[in-house]
This record gives structure tokens, C-alpha cells and sequence, in this order.
DNA sequence: TAGGATTTGTGCGTATGTATT
DNA sequence: TAATACATACGCACAAATCCT
């Protein structure tokens, strides 16, 4: 162990930036600070982050090969969005892998890292008191994370995350639209708030296959509500 | 309609470029053409494709994100290996993904499709009498590429075929260096054909959840050998 | 329809890092 | 240890494509 780094071993100054500013750009896209639609420019970016367009272009490029972005020559860089037939495609996928972190390769996690699961339970009660999308949006990005940790398969892992990328930020945004948006994410935090939990006692008593089971429920009835929702409000008005 | 184009609907002669160089070096990589350990210069490949190295590069920041490349600034970009670790991995995820052709959004495949099933059947075959690596490995890819096609799940099919580009070289690449390797190239030919055979049949009556089933089967069993192989060949010599 | 403004894509020279002698 | 060779990483200027007036 020499010390801090989350997870690659990668060495190298360049490839360290790359990967930074890959990640800020890819939670800006999954918090919503650039929605859908959005346009980004080259040289704004470059000039951000103190570097000319070419290692830029490099991250873009990363992130338009995940489907976040997409890149027109002459037109510009717009941020992606996904129908609801696309949508529910990645979900149904991530239902049947949402079982597998407890089949293949489970890990019994460290108490730090049990520590970071009560941490976030914290936070998602705090939710609760006063409602913030974009809080929300946090702990439910950091939840992820910490839940793909729990298993050693690393393409598994990588999977997980790219999946939930693809799809976190067109959950927000179409809930965003709908008339019904506060009691919903109220409601959708409450449940959220259970779905923590359950699933830190189900670590606690170490049984990773029930947290899978768990989250497998929990991934297939959000998408279950939000397109319940979305569809009787496109009678409604 | 517009044409043949084989999946995406992205005009623009400069991402096709992409795609193409892109698909080429990936085949190279995948069919041993580069083997793992083989440094690769941007420039070379920059003057056969005519083209410059920024594009090119391009190219090789995709094959690196995928994990097929490396590229280390002053040294060269070398194509990667894994170790029988990730190699599992890897197996055991797809093993997995499998059965999940024949579960998520399943398409019964046009006339057009069977037919080219029935033309692989046909490569296989020829293959036992006069057994050549190279076109095992060639059937073997267009073999997956046609299976993940029988799912109308696009993240599904995608990350299939990106799990298969990962090991397939690390297959061929262990097996050669194994003493028995001749004799385990033709049962592995063997039993691929009757896997497609298998497959084939199960297609042909439009059940696809067998297809899923037959595959998943396949998979496991193809990595055990290897694995059971590479094992009795570090303890006998 | 034409032309200018804007933005991404390309080509190339240079900087920087690594390995070897 | 220092110098040299060589490969990738970077920055910038220009080409090409699109949009809007």
C-alpha cells in the first residue's frame, strides 16, 4: 500500500489528469450541472483545467465511447440523452447485474468500509429533513460506488458503474419534468433511505448475496415508478 | 434504409474512419496478429493508414480505455496481457451475461441471420479436416458477434462483445504455449462445432432461452479445460 | 443562395519522459 | 553518471463542416 490512490495503479502525471478531469466531467454530467442538450465547448474546457485542447479532446473522446457526450464536427459537444426504450434496456440490465455483485466474487468488506455505508445512511437521513436533488443524486452516486466495490471482479465492477453513468442523470431530468417532481423525490428518498438500511444490515451480518437480491428489488421498482409515473402523466394532461 | 451500414447510424466520414481503423486494430489484436507483449508505433501506423497520428491516436486512446493497449509516455504503446486471475474473471462474467442473451429482449432472428449461422456451422466443419488456428479464431468471432446480435439489448450486446475481445487472444495466446496444443486445438474445434450445431438447432426452433443456456455451458466449460490444462502443465514438466 | 461566424477535426513541430550505452 | 536515441504527450495553427443571417 503506498497510500491514498482509490483505485487504478496507473503512474504517470498525464494519465493522473486524465483521469481527474474525467471524473469531474463525467459527475458534472451525472449531477445535472450539464443536462441534457447541453453544449460544451473545447476551448472553455481547455482553458479550465489549464490545458490545450488535445488532452482534452482525449477525455472527451472517453466519455462520448461511454455514450455520455457526443461530439459534431462543426456543430459542437453536446451532452447525450436516452429514450425511455434506452433507458429501460440499461435498467433490465442492471437488474441481473445488481445479483451478481453477491454471486461472483463477493468481498467481506473492511470496517472502513462498512464506516462509509453508515456515513451515507447519515447523509440520506439528513435527506429527509430537507429534501436536495442534488444531495440526493450524491449519496446515490457514492452508494453505487462503494456497493460495486463490494465485489473483486473488476470487469463486473467497471460495468456496474458505466451502466449507472449511462442512466442516473435521464432519471433526474425526466423526474424533473413531472408535475408530481417534489412528492416524488421525497418519496423516492424515503425509500432510498430504507434501501441503505437494509442493505448495511445485510453487510453487517456479512451476507452479500442478500444485498444483491436487495438491490436487484430496489433497481427494478425505481424504474418501475418513474416509468408508472412518467406513463400516466402523459394521459393526464 | 439507406444501405449496409452494419449498426451505427452515425454519418460523418470522419467517425466512420474512426470506426474502421479502429475495428482493424482491434481484429489485429483479438487474432493474435499483434500478440500480447507486441509494441506498436503511432507513427507506422499513422503512414498505413494515411493518415496523421492525432486521429490515430484517437484510435488507441479507445483500445487503451477497453484495456487492450497500454501506452506509456517515452516507451511505446504495447499491446496488453492478462493473467489467469482477470482471465477468470472475465469467464466467469460472461459466463453469467450468457443466459441473459436468451432473457433480455430476445429477437428471433430474420432468415438472412440463419443462414449465416448455418455458414459458420459450415467453417467449423471444414475446419476438422484441415485445423488452422488462425480461422478458428476468425469463426470463433464472428460466431460471438452473431450471438450477441440476438439481443435487442444494445448495453447487453456491447458489453458482451467487449468481454470477448478482452480474453479471446489470452485464450489462444495460453493455449500455444502449452505442449499438448495441437491436440487440444482440435478438441476445441470439435467441440465448437457442436456447440454451433447445438445452437443452431435451438435457433432453428426459435428458442432462444436454450440458445442463452447452450452458451453459457460452453463458455464455463471452455475455461475449465483451459484452466485444468495450464494447471496439470505447470506440474508435470 | 451566399457568406461569415463558430466549432470540431487534422497535421505537425516541439516538449517530456524512458531506456540504453 | 551523462549523453543519446526514440517514443508518447502536448500545444498551436489551419482545414473542414455546420449554422445563421
Amino acid at each position: 500500500m503506498t497510500g491514498g490512490e482509490p483505485q487504478d495503479e496507473s503512474r504517470g502525471a498525464a494519465r493522473e489528469r486524465y483521469e481527474r478531469i474525467y471524473a469531474i466531467l463525467r459527475n458534472r454530467i451525472c449531477l445535472l450541472d450539464y443536462p441534457p442538450g447541453q453544449r460544451l465547448r473545447e476551448e472553455d474546457l481547455a482553458e479550465e483545467f489549464h490545458v490545450s485542447r488535445t488532452p482534452l479532446r482525449r477525455v472527451l473522446g472517453r466519455l462520448e465511447d461511454e455514450g455520455l457526450l457526443r461530439s459534431v464536427h462543426g456543430v459542437g459537444t453536446i451532452v447525450t440523452d436516452i429514450d425511455i426504450d434506452g433507458l429501460q434496456q440499461v435498467y433490465q440490465l442492471r437488474v441481473e447485474l445488481a445479483e451478481l455483485i453477491g454471486k461472483l466474487s463477493p468481498v467481506s468488506p473492511q470496517e472502513a468500509t462498512v464506516a462509509k455505508f453508515r456515513a451515507l445512511l447519515a447523509r440520506a437521513a439528513r435527506l429527509l429533513d430537507e429534501p436536495d436533488a442534488r444531495e440526493f443524486a450524491s449519496v446515490n452516486m457514492e452508494f453505487t460506488h462503494l456497493l460495486a466495490g463490494l465485489t473483486a471482479n473488476e470487469p463486473l465492477r467497471e460495468i456496474n458503474e458505466r451502466l449507472y453513468y449511462q442512466t442516473t442523470r435521464i432519471w433526474l431530468k425526466t423526474a424533473s419534468k413531472l408535475s408530481q417532481y417534489r412528492e416524488m423525490l421525497v418519496t423516492e428518498m424515503t425509500i432510498f433511505h430504507r434501501e441503505i438500511a437494509d442493505i448495511v444490515a445485510a453487510i453487517e451480518i456479512g451476507n452479500l448475496e442478500s444485498v444483491g437480491h436487495i438491490r436487484r428489488a430496489h433497481i427494478a421498482m425505481s424504474f418501475q415508478r418513474l416509468h408508472e409515473q412518467a406513463h400516466s402523466a402523459d394521459q393526464s394532461p
